[in-house]
This record gives C-alpha cells, sequence and structure tokens, in this order.
DNA sequence: AAAACTAACTTAATCGGTTACGGAAAAGCG
DNA sequence: CGCTTTTCCGTAACCGATTAAGTTAGTTTT
C-alpha cells in the first residue's frame, strides 16, 4: 500500500510536506501541492483510517447497535427504514457506520468495549434491549450517543410520536363510530407505553370507557401472537367492532391466516394497523404511519452535534407520523 | 482512554509486556499475566484497533457492499437476510462489518479508495450495479473479495440457483397442468439470465411450446411494473393460464392491487412468486425459497478462507432454494 | 543595509500498539 | 561446579499519519 513516505520520495518533499499539501493546509505552495496531489492521484495513494485516527483520535466511524433479539431486526421495515436514512445522513457528514455486537474475538465481551475498541466518534441504538445492563453502561459512558424510541438522562433520543399515533387512530375509528375500540399492543416498553397513554387518552377524552377485555398484551411483530390474541377477542361474548393491532406486519399476517381458515368475522369488523410499511398501504390498510425517514436522519444530525459539541446537552425530539386512511375501518351506525 | 503506557507504569513491566501478556503470547510468566489482566480490566482497558490496524495491516473488519439504486436494499427481505446472516457470521469469526460508500469527507470518491481508506481486510459485494466499473475496479483491486448473486472472474462468488429455481416452478406449474405460462422477468441481469435459462430449457425438456408474448421484461420489487404487465398479459386473446411474477413482492402488490379494482382474473388463474419472502408463505403463495441464509453465511466463509489465503483460488458456489407449495397454482384439466 | 517579517518547508515527537531481537537470571545437565 | 537451555522480560524499530516548533530563504520595512 502506497504511503505518504512513498509520496515524498517520489515528490522530493517531507511526509509532513505531503501530509499538509493533500489536507489543504495554508503553508504549502500552489505548485508543491500540485506536485504532490498529482503523485498521489498517479501512485493510486489514499489515506489510512487508522493512522489517522491514531494520531486524531476521531475515526469518523460511528456504531450502530442494531441487535434483533426476536430475529425481526432487519426484516422489520421500520427499523431498517431508519437504518437506512440513517446511513444515508450519515454518508453525508462524512461518517462510516459499523455494527456494534458484544463478541470480541469470537469470544463474549461487551458493547461498551467494543465500542472502545473501534473508538467510533458516537453510537446511535437504533434496535437493542433498552434495559440490558449492557446498555446502560454504553449510554453513561463518554461516546457520544443517540438512541431512537427511547429515553435514556444522559444522550439524546430521537422517538416517534406513538401517544399522537394512537391518539389518531382511536378519533378516526370514534369518527366512523366505533365505541367498542380493542388493542392488542407489544411487550411493556417505552414505546407501548406511550401508546396506551394515546389509547387510554383519547378514550377518556371521547367518552369511550374502555372495556379492560379489550386492551391486551400481545407481541410486535409476531402473527402467531396476534393471531391467538384476535381469535380470543372476536370470541368475547360482546365483541369489539374494531382492533387496534401492534403492527402492519401482524396484522396482515392474521387477515391472511384468518381467510386461510375460511373465517370471515376479521372482514367483517374494523382493523387497523401500525408503521405503514409499504405493503400495508398497497393494502389499503388503516395504519398511522411511523415517519422513519425522519427519525433516522434527525438521529444522525443530532448524534453529530453531540460529536461536535460534547459539552452540548442532549436534546430528546419526537417525530409526528401521520395516518393513513385505507379502507379496514368501516363505518357504524 | 487508558493505553498500555498506563498499564504497564501500574505493573512495573515494560508494553511490550502488556501487549505480550494480553495477547497470550507464551514467553510471560503466569504471575505477570494475570498481574497484567487483573489491572487491564480494573482500569477498564481495551485495545485499539487503530493502533493495531496499523501495525498489523490487519483490521477485522469486511466492508459491506449494498447499495439500493432503486431504493430497493434493505427494504428488500431477500437481500437483507442475506445481510444479516453475514453479518452474524462475519461476527463468529471476529469480523466487523463496515458498510462500503464512494463519498469521502463529504465529496465523491470510489468505492476502492474507501476500501483503501478503511483498509478493510476483505470485501462483500450483496448489492450492487455490478456492471459499474467503479466495481470492477473494486474486484479487481487485491482486496479479497466476494460477491453474492454475481460472477467475475478475480473473486469468489456465492450465487442463487436462479436456474434451478425456475426449472422447478415451472415442472411444478406443467405437472398441475399449465402449458401457457407466462413469465414476467426482471431487468436483464446475470440473475434474470440464469432464471431465463431455466425457464426455456425447462419448457423444451417438458415440450412447452413457449409464446413469446408470454415471456415480458419487468422490474424486480416494482410493483407498478408487474401490475401493468400482469394486466397486459391478461388482455391478450389466448391468456396464460399461469404467470410467473420476478419476486414475491410485486406479486403479492399485484394481487392486492387486482382486488382493489374489483378485478379477480388474476384469482382465476395461477401465479408463482420468487423469494419466500414471510408474507408470502403466510400468504400461501407459491414461491421459491431462495436460501438468503445460506448464501449470506458461505459468502461470509468464502470471504475469511480467501482473507486467510489470498493465494488460493477463487471459488464459485451456487446454494439451492426449495420450492414452497402454496394456493395460487391450480389443477387446469 | 540591518532588522523584521513572511512563505515554504523540515524536524521530530507522538498516537497505541506489535514484534524481532537481545540479555539476564533461573533451571537443567553431566 | 561449569555449561547449555529455558524462561521471562526489556529495548527499540516500526506501522502511517498529524502537528507544534524550528529553519532557511526571500521580502518588506525603515
Amino acid at each position: 500500500m502506497v504511503s505518504m513516505k512513498e509520496i515524498a520520495k517520489n515528490c522530493n518533499v517531507s511526509v509532513a510536506t505531503v501530509s499538509k499539501a493533500l489536507a489543504d493546509k495554508k503553508d504549502i505552495s500552489e505548485a508543491t501541492r500540485e506536485k504532490i496531489r498529482k503523485a498521489a492521484e498517479d501512485m493510486g495513494y489514499m489515506l489510512n483510517a487508522s493512522a489517522r485516527a491514531l494520531k486524531t483520535n476521531r475515526t469518523n466511524n460511528i456504531g450502530v447497535l442494531f441487535v434483533d433479539s426476536m430475529s425481526a431486526g432487519l426484516a422489520h421495515e421500520y427499523f431498517s427504514e431508519i437504518l437506512e436514512s440513517f446511513r444515508w445522513a450519515a454518508e453525508e457528514y462524512g461518517y462510516d457506520i459499523t455494527f456494534i455486537n458484544n463478541r470480541f474475538a469470537g469470544m463474549t465481551s461487551t458493547y461498551l468495549n467494543h465500542c472502545k475498541y473501534r473508538n467510533f466518534d458516537g453510537v446511535v441504538i437504533i434496535v437493542a434491549d433498552f434495559s440490558s445492563p449492557q446498555i446502560l453502561e454504553l449510554v453513561d459512558s463518554d461516546i457520544p450517543a443517540v438512541s431512537i424510541d427511547f429515553n435514556y438522562d444522559h444522550c439524546s433520543s430521537v422517538v416517534s410520536d406513538n401517544t399522537k399515533g394512537l391518539r389518531q387512530l382511536v378519533k378516526y375509528a370514534a369518527e366512523k363510530g366505533h365505541r367498542k375500540i380493542a388493542f392488542i399492543h407489544g411487550e411493556p416498553t417505552d414505546v407501548t407505553k406511550k401508546r396506551l397513554d394515546g389509547f387510554y387518552n383519547t378514550c377518556r377524552e371521547l367518552n369511550i370507557s374502555v372495556n379492560e377485555d379489550y386492551v391486551i398484551e400481545g407481541r410486535y411483530h409476531d402473527i402467531d401472537e396476534s393471531y391467538r390474541l384476535a381469535k380470543q377477542l372476536l370470541s368475547l361474548r360482546e365483541k369489539p367492532t374494531c382492533i387496534i393491532f401492534p403492527d402492519d406486519y401482524s396484522l396482515i399476517g392474521t387477515i391472511s391466516r384468518f381467510r386461510e381458515d375460511g373465517d370471515d368475522s376479521l372482514d367483517r369488523i374494523s382493523v387497523i394497523g401500525y408503521d405503514g410499511i409499504k405493503m400495508a398501504r398497497f393494502m389499503g390498510i388503516t395504519t398511522y404511519r411511523q415517519d422513519a425517514q425522519a427519525l433516522g436522519q434527525l438521529a444522525c444530525k443530532r448524534l453529530v452535534d453531540a460529536i461536535e459539541n460534547p459539552e452540548g446537552l442532549c436534546e430528546h425530539s419526537v417525530v409526528a407520523g401521520e395516518l393513513i386512511e385505507g379502507r379496514t375501518v368501516h363505518e357504524v351506525k
């Protein structure tokens, strides 16, 4: 690999001159700068990130925590869209992204150690088990960090407006005349809590009495579970007229499984998804589209801010989504 | 950040001793090794990847080319599954993965330059415009590389068995009595070429005469296009009885759009997808599941082999998939 | 024309490890 | 008890950059 040393030799200058010439420092004459530039080009030279990082203590590399305990992860359109937009923004800012893991040289390690090892300039937590001590250790370290859809005290966060999401969905259903609205929510997480807040508060505001049998815990992205719970809801003496699902994916799966069963009871009531994945839009499902792109982009901006100004306060931003009106919520008298 | 120097001072040994102790070299006594280990642990020490890479010329980092010109990319389940399994395997082998791009410090650069800059030990090409000169430059460089679903002369490759895929699908349709089989294929790429081979050869073997109106070029992952072409096929004087789509995604989208139109003509013939995405399986679509997991895993193995033995010959592997029997291919008399 | 700048480099230290080589002390051997 | 091996650790060069500080020649100032 050709290094500055060889360029220096070739141009009869010192390595320092080469470095400064290529870095566009001012104390190099235009003539030598050009000579060096040309030599570098001709010799196929490229800067060495490791060497630079060693000296400058900056890697221009961002660590991405994206661990899918449930094998959702990349297969989850919402998260992969966030990752994609984050990545794009990072590249714009001149950063690369590397996945964080907790295996070092084959052995088990910690996320923090991995970040120290790679010397990431910053870290973004997109998907993870947010309550794990390893994550806490990471966000409490002095590495600039930003978390998505979760709030920590010591780092910036960007979260989707889940409360508003449920508010809009409930309001929409209510406008269509629904009063028996069920909500299959996901595992108890920050996100779920916010959604439940939105659900309960909006019901209260609209004077909709919440039947406790209608609010049940399921799992995100789990078709089997949603299917089971939907069946359960539809077997109640007093059936709900509308069911809000944890996400579009499980809703679509559930719908098709009901049809497979030859059971049209789900088609005869109203259903609502969450996320706004492409397929849901194609299928005309009423859902709340989370603005994954904005989330990823903003998270990146916040992280870069934190990197460039480590003394800055952390900011907590909420990103709104939008209701997508499909054809799965019917008017009731 | 705590370095070996500080541990050395703390333990009254030289930096070399610390390095060797932590690297489990044999010429350090068990006593000092333990003393150093403990100090490192207590001080929260972690190795510095840049420093190590500088000296050893190994980064334990693999560059991943994953560029979605068509905004498919991560949203494409097949590719994201490959990425996921590749990543998992890489971590097992002790490698991290970083996305390759062609922007350097905000400006436009080349993929190769980026790889030189990061000094990747190897490179995997998962999604890209395979014919771009930048990619060619990359695979022709001396960086160990492996490509997925595309063959280059100078690097190993792992490809899905597209010929077999189409063979199986055509055979299956034929067994169900279909003789008028249409094939909406994707853009002309290596993959498409193999599929066409499989399609034509199998038709010939089974004495199915191919109506040239039935074999038309569409685009992968493009619902609008597939929808348009399906309509076109169904408007032919002599309609096909079975249509093979470029992929599950566009098939599912097309089906739902037909239903939206109140057009049941697609439901009355047989349809076949490709990829075997989860949703397709839930919806009972007959398709060919590509073994994305095996592809990613094998690609990683090949790459690690190439890294560890740069003189080795490149290998070209073909990974079989399997036909998933759904309910979208009906018996014809 | 001597003093004071300025422009354009060079020198050398440094970042945090790795590793070939060397050397002293302890252990093994006859 | 001498001599050869081992064992264990230190010295120092090196990887490829960056950058503060120093140097030299040319230019300006007075």
